[in-house]
DNA sequence: ACGCTCGCATCAGGTGGGAAACGG
DNA sequence: CCGTTTCCCACCTGATGCGAGCGT
């Protein structure tokens, strides 16, 4: 976000704090990780988020390990008119300008009252319970755009979401049938406009706005087997503000511009026709992750955040300026890091040809299976970490235990703790010995994941052809991929303890600190808008979007007690769980 | 002859930039 | 007038089809 260091200035010489961050995530974050963020009175209303499941709660839910929703704060702002789901399946903390009936809704509802500092002797929940546990892929790509407040393009026609969507999920029953889709829904009450390099409320949202909010993936229905076998991707989500068009509504969510909002994950088991069975209360369950939360526009405000979608969206290539010196020299000679230029991304595709690997995440659990080190899970849930190893550390995909998002460190949407990302990864930090798992994902594919050696489910007109094509072991593949596989079986993560050793040695050891504020002065901007030519922009901080799925294997309320790596590891892999 | 792989060409569609159009 | 939206552009990725080359 432009100007980020002087917002925390401001924030640190006591000038409107709570509005200025309301206005300035980055700020925010800032201060997050600074490890002052969360210590002085949470905000309410301008929290709008914390990592939760909804649902229909089985009687653990309320289980002090569950993921209570914080509630002073909200979480997600619900107007009257909320589509279904909207009204039904958010906690009662979200904010309800209208009022917030649990009982209208038709289902009930888990909102126990947010005690601070609770569950801090339980970090994550019994993994054998109940509910889905879904692990947000890409996330470090997400926390990148979300430091700088994420902007999403819509447009008539629709435009799909980048960074996309892309889940794992565990848990399930592997013969009952889910529908699995996404709600986009309004983060909280306000209008956004981009004022003075930095994000602004500006006024009242539109509560009145209407058109499909609902995107359920092509694969719904499916059985429990069939979403947990490799990551549920959204990249076919486009988002609009065309009301109008109804014909492409099973694709298209209709939003506002200069509103904010965010993305929310259903599962919702259902017959094995599709139909819903509504009188059960224990069969939807929400996930939402802070870090996906978004200001819909019609241009791009933040140049920094289209510096990162030029970055980082392999479509967006042509506007690389430096394209060809940047991604097809020599890596010595590369005068900008790549996003898979990391020391720990050296899946580098054999071509000259720059293609980002920052998926590897959405295709780690299609690898054959005789790549799949298959062993019990061993890693305490509350320390364990996995990421794909490679020679060099590189690591794809990481299971960071510890929390997400402690419930007393108040965390919400603009809260997210982001001090990992700025280069906390020594393994030297790891406390309590947590070990970096790498999984190997060996192979630097193309971004979207119905790329030949990406996943080939979620519907991305993914052929069996190319299936076939997936070679057991790619030549640059450095070496067999252990991996983390959520078994079909128990619906667990399995881990090897190789790859758990190996982690720990390898991974983040060669962390690449940005540096860069999140927010740079608006000089910086002014720069932006000629495009990188030397970076010191978003680009150098890459690293960790190498790494794409990290989870944080606790409940958010715990967050506050880990130690800050631990914290920061977890927020790799967003994991949350509905015990 | 047949099947397979590979490389190339083509096409559809996604991307942000920038100018024009729109609207309060 | 100014902020927002729309449209078009060049550039890119990915999917697909085709033919050449090769081995059986």
């Amino acid at each position: 976000m432009l100007g980020g260091e002087g917002e925390s200035g401001a924030y640190t010489a006591g000038k409107d704090a709570a509005e200025e961050k309301r206005a300035s995530p980055a700020a925010d974050e800032d201060e997050s990780a600074t490890g002052t963020r969360y210590e002085h009175g949470m905000g309410g209303a301008d929290r709008y988020y914390i990592p939760h499941t909804i649902s229909k709660q089985s009687p653990e839910a309320q289980n002090p390990c569950s993921f209570i929703p914080y509630t002073p704060g909200g979480t997600v702002y619900s107007p009257p008119s909320a589509a279904r789901y909207s009204s039904s399946l958010h906690l009662g903390s979200v904010l309800p300008p209208a009022g917030y009936s649990p009982s209208a809704a038709g289902r009930t509802h888990f909102s126990p009252p947010y005690q601070h500092g609770q569950n801090l002797g339980c970090i994550y929940p019994p993994y054998t319970g109940s509910g889905a546990q879904v692990y947000l892929c890409n996330r470090p790509l997400w926390l990148k755009f979300h430091r700088h407040q994420t902007e999403m393009i819509i447009t008539k026609q629709g435009r799909r979401m980048f960074p996309f969507l892309g889940f794992n999920i565990a848990a399930l029953n592997v013969t009952s049938h889910y529908n699995v889709f996404v709600e986009v829904v309004l983060a909280d009450p306000n209008h956004w406009r981009f004022q003075g390099g930095k994000w602004v409320t500006c006024g009242k949202a539109d509560n009145s706005s209407q058109g499909n909010k609902v995107y359920i993936h092509p694969e719904s229905p499916n059985t429990g087997a069939h979403w947990m076998r490799q990551e549920i991707s959204f990249s076919k989500l486009k988002l609009t503000n065309n009301k109008g068009t109804s014909h492409s509504t099973s694709q298209m969510i209709v939003l506002q511009s200069l509103h904010k909002y965010q993305p929310r994950l259903h599962i919702v088991e259902v017959a094995e026709d599709g139909v819903e069975d509504i009188s059960s209360d224990n069969k939807t369950q929400c996930f939402t992750f802070p870090e996906t939360q978004f200001i819909a526009v019609t241009a791009y405000q933040n140049t920094d955040i289209t510096q990162l979608k030029i970055d980082h969206n392999p479509f967006a290539k042509g506007f690389r300026d430096n394209y060809d010196s940047i991604y097809t020299a020599p890596e010595p000679d590369r005068l900008t890091p790549s996003p898979n230029d990391s020391p720990r991304a050296h899946q580098i595709v054999p071509s000259a040809r720059y293609m980002q690997p920052l998926f590897q995440d959405q295709f780690v659990n299609n690898l054959p299976q005789n790549r799949i080190y298959n062993c019990e899970r061993t890693v305490p849930q509350t320390n364990s970490l996995l990421s794909p190893p490679s020679e060099d550390g590189t690591s794809q995909r990481w299971f960071v235990t510890s929390v997400q998002q402690g419930g007393n460190s108040t965390s919400t949407s603009n809260k997210l703790d982001l001090t990992h990302y700025e280069g906390e990864y020594s393994s030297s930090l790891l406390p309590y010995g947590i070990k970096s798992l790498s999984m190997q994902t060996t192979h630097a594919l193309s971004y979207y994941p119905d790329s030949p050696f990406t996943t080939m489910s979620a519907g991305w007109g993914s052929r069996a052809a190319y299936q076939r094509k997936v070679p057991p072991s790619l030549p640059w593949s450095p070496r067999p991929s252990p991996t983390a596989v959520f078994s079909e079986e128990s619906g667990k993560v399995k881990l090897t303890e190789e790859v758990y050793n190996d982690a720990l040695v390898s991974s983040w050891t060669e962390t690449q600190p940005s540096g860069q504020s999140p927010n740079k002065a608006d000089s910086y901007s002014i720069a932006c808008k000629r495009r990188r030519l030397s970076h010191n922009g978003p680009s150098t901080e890459d690293s960790p979007a190498n790494s794409k799925c990290v989870v944080s294997a606790a409940p958010i309320n715990s967050f506050s007690k880990e130690p800050p790596l631990t914290k920061g590891l977890a927020s790799f892999y967003s994991f949350y769980t509905n015990p």
